[in-house]
DNA sequence: CCGTTGTTTCAATAATCGTTGAAATATGGA
DNA sequence: TCCATATTTCAACGATTATTGAAACAACGG
């Protein structure tokens, strides 16, 4: 992923309703939601939720399909896997989120504590 | 990680500039850089630094110390790993980024009070 | 002390953001 | 066809953002 891409990725998400939303489409899988039960589980306004499907839908990080009358938003895991690879890489140590190594890109394996 | 602290590490991540500098203090390792080494590897005004510094350091991506009349900013790891972990617990399907489990029942649609 | 260097503070500015209400568009059903 | 439902578009609005220039503050050397 590109630092342009990540920086649009990162704002999509940076941000309390649009991260909301993300989430229930992830919960939701790739099936998806329909903008109305989004609107209702969240209770946002539909412009409102229109204008961050917008921003998520530009980052990549959102699809959308008609069925019938309704809209139906689906998580883009791929984009999401992207720049979580992007931040490990670019703004962790690289391996895990260790300190930068002072020479040696060792192999070694580092399991996140939670 | 909580919520409202991701959001805010987002934000402080989805911006050009600000990004930039996060990852030279990530490659530049615990020891960190002078406010005016940075300014100069990446071109930016000092009081423009200023502003983008504390944005990480509200977000908890950044500490600094004085030395002599210097100011040196490192990174936080220990931060980023949890946004990490945030994003890929909350974000991602759970485990890497794969979509999560479908299959939950949709969520009644009612609104308009009397 | 004074001047220099390194950084921050402050006020101002244009640009972008998130939300709202009203109106428009698209689909399906009677 | 007309009507109801589902969602989007549009024009506003106040709030926040990133940047700038000027001034202030802090630490050091002479």
């Amino acid at each position: 992923m590109e630092k342009t891409d990540a920086v649009t990725a990162l704002a999509a998400l940076a941000q309390d309703n649009r991260l909301d939303v993300f989430r229930l489409l992830v919960r939701s899988g790739p099936e998806g939601l329909t903008a109305g039960a989004i609107a209702d589980a969240l209770d946002l306004a539909p412009n409102t939720l229109t204008f961050h499907f917008d921003r998520l839908r530009m980052a990549g990080l959102a699809t959308v399909r008609r069925e019938g009358r309704s809209m139906i938003y689906a998580a883009r895991f791929e984009t999401m896997n992207s720049l979580v690879g992007f931040l490990t890489e670019n703004c962790c140590g690289g391996v895990s989120c260790a300190p930068a190594s002072s020479s040696k890109p060792a192999r070694k394996r580092n399991k996140a504590p939670a």
